[in-house]
DNA sequence: CCCTAGCACTCTCGGGGGTAGACTGCTAAC
DNA sequence: GTTAGCAGTCTACCCCCGAGAGTGCTAGGG
């Protein structure tokens, strides 16, 4: 594709009617534009350099007498135009900096508190993707008897843990289970989840009926934590702004959006690929699955240490002030990767 | 209060309209009724009969020249008119039958798949409320060490698990994990979660450094088993129906409405005070919640034997389908309650 | 005494028409 | 290359009106 190199002021005047637009949610108009913003031109000039943006496709026009609005391509363009290191307003700043100066322990509640976190920083919804196991080693396996069945219970080296109820096998004793669990600790503990759980359903194909059940229990557990469960759960807070912000949201639009985070798996696979980069922005029509419902999502991975963990997010209109939400995100993911870089140390 | 005895007809002319109301959506006029109703009687017998049920305040009149429309306390006065054993749509009672013939061992994934079911047969969305593990005790006690941490673990009697990260107490080394932990076994196991709690509280009062942050840990877990974390959330499913069936809710109900989802903490009271009947209808303004966001609850509690668990639910609005929702509530409810005993068992 | 037919009355909803206003695009001058 | 000015276009809004829906009331009938 070729990348037409716009004028430094139609960057400008694109610039200001994104930022317009998503104050005042309105189309805007060449006036507007030549008195608020700072380019010392009339206009008129603005009206050719508009015109210009909507022959470039960045601008368009609900109809001939209304203002532009920007286009899905203006928006990127805009965003890809912003200057690196986007500032947080003190208030902003400071409901982050209180938010991780709480102490919390456990990975789930905190990614629970830091979507709400970002809905409230941003006014849109927050999203989170736990970490996928796939990257955690066995630490613990342990058999424990419940009621009339066995709970299988692994524990992972990130601290995470995955359990399951299986049927107690005829004949089984205390004394078995302990056996079984010693032969456990020794086969599968410091091994990669994948590892262990092929190891696991090798194992279960040779072994007698007892311990055969169990193994296939440990298998199906140690599958949970690297694609099932909780990681194929993304946590979700503040929707209520979606239904709000929604002012010019059509209902249909919030209906599809909020079937479309129940759903969670599309929801999930965007957000997984977002953990190459820094931060990534996915805009209405750039993704099937944002096209769907006009909105646009902003997205930042994080890490313990080198690995990466998950990814936390906001989405929220297509018209949204990214400037704020990036600033946001990336400095939410920045304190939540020196979180987790400290509690996995 | 004194209890205004219908006539029959007056009961049959309020069933008519609130059925049709909540039919179409739209206010029920008298020549509807006396045409799709069996009482073989005229509309303006219907009128009459209208204008005096309106007088009682159990219908009301938008405008002039407008049908009816009921208000809550002509819903409720519906549903106590209701005959006690509703009848489930053929395709409903196979939606029920076909999730609970799934072999499912993790209450809360149960739990999960059972709001999803309520949202799917009701087309309101639907809730649930985890045991909140009052009545449970205390199987087993785990300190793991993960990363610089320890973590402390609580398995519970039904199987419910409950984990905490604290900081490792200096100079503690495996061998006095393992001591610990026997120690835990003997003060704690076979304990109601809240005696447990209170002991280990007490015990860390009198127990040397290393011991104590444990014990301390230890009765923050068993803390959270009883009211916090888990206990503390209720299970959504299918809110995208609420911004939906929303055709005629105002937005900005929708918004309050999924703050309340949100927030958590006064649906749960509200579903909590449930669990006395058998099931409960709380419509609009009954209650100072529902009130705000002009919706109905239908719920009902589910039991593992005869101890009662938690409660199962639907939100909808107040012009909900109350026959059919009744009778799927109830049908769940037993399910899940049959199924919680035999885990249970 | 209850029911019903008929009728006058009321009020909303939807369409038509006309106007004010908001922008644009173009042209001509600087 | 920029700007002032202006004609042209399209929407949003208001007002008005008539059709239609539904009521309440009255008078008559079983």
């Amino acid at each position: 594709m070729v990348e037409p190199e716009l004028g430094a002021r139609k960057v400008a005047v694109l610039r200001a009617v994104v930022e317009e637009y998503v104050r005042s949610g309105e189309p805007v108009g060449s006036e507007t534009i030549a008195e608020r913003s700072q380019l010392g031109v009339s206009s008129a000039t603005i009206r050719n350099e508009m015109a210009a943006l909507e022959e470039l496709g960045y601008l368009s026009h609900p109809h001939t007498s209304a203002g532009r609005i920007p286009t899905d391509a203006g928006y990127r363009k805009y965003v890809d135009a912003l200057p690196p290191g986007g500032k947080l307003r003190d208030q902003q700043r400071r409901a982050i900096a209180g938010f991780f100066a709480e102490t919390m322990l456990d990975l789930e509640d905190v990614l629970r508190g830091t979507t709400q976190l970002l809905s409230k920083v941003t006014q849109y919804a927050g999203l989170a993707v736990p970490p996928s196991g796939s990257e955690d080693t066995v630490l613990r396996v342990e058999l424990i008897e419940v009621g009339t069945a066995i709970m299988v219970l692994v524990v992972g080296q990130h601290g995470g843990v995955e359990k399951l109820l299986v049927e107690r096998p005829d004949g089984v004793q205390p004394d078995d289970l302990r056996r079984f669990e010693r032969r456990f600790a020794d086969r599968f503990a410091g091994k990669p989840i994948a590892e262990a759980q092929a190891t696991a359903l090798r194992a279960a194909a040779e072994s007698p009926g007892a311990e055969r059940a169990l193994l296939l229990g440990v298998s199906d557990v140690l599958a949970n934590m690297q694609t099932g469960a909780r990681a194929h759960h993304i946590v979700v807070g503040g929707v209520a702004n979606l239904a709000d912000e929604a002012a010019h949201w059509r209902r249909e639009t919030v209906r599809r959006l909020f079937e479309a985070l129940e759903r969670e798996s599309e929801m999930l696979h965007l957000l997984r690929d977002v953990t190459a980069e820094d931060i990534s922005v996915t805009i209405g029509a750039e993704h099937p699955a944002t096209e769907e419902w006009e909105a646009s999502i902003v997205a930042a991975p994080f890490r313990a240490g080198e690995t990466a963990l998950g990814a936390i997010g906001v989405v929220g209109p297509t018209a949204m002030d990214y400037v704020s939400v990036m600033a946001s995100v990336r400095a939410v993911a920045r304190r939540l990767s020196e979180l987790a870089t400290e509690l996995g140390a």
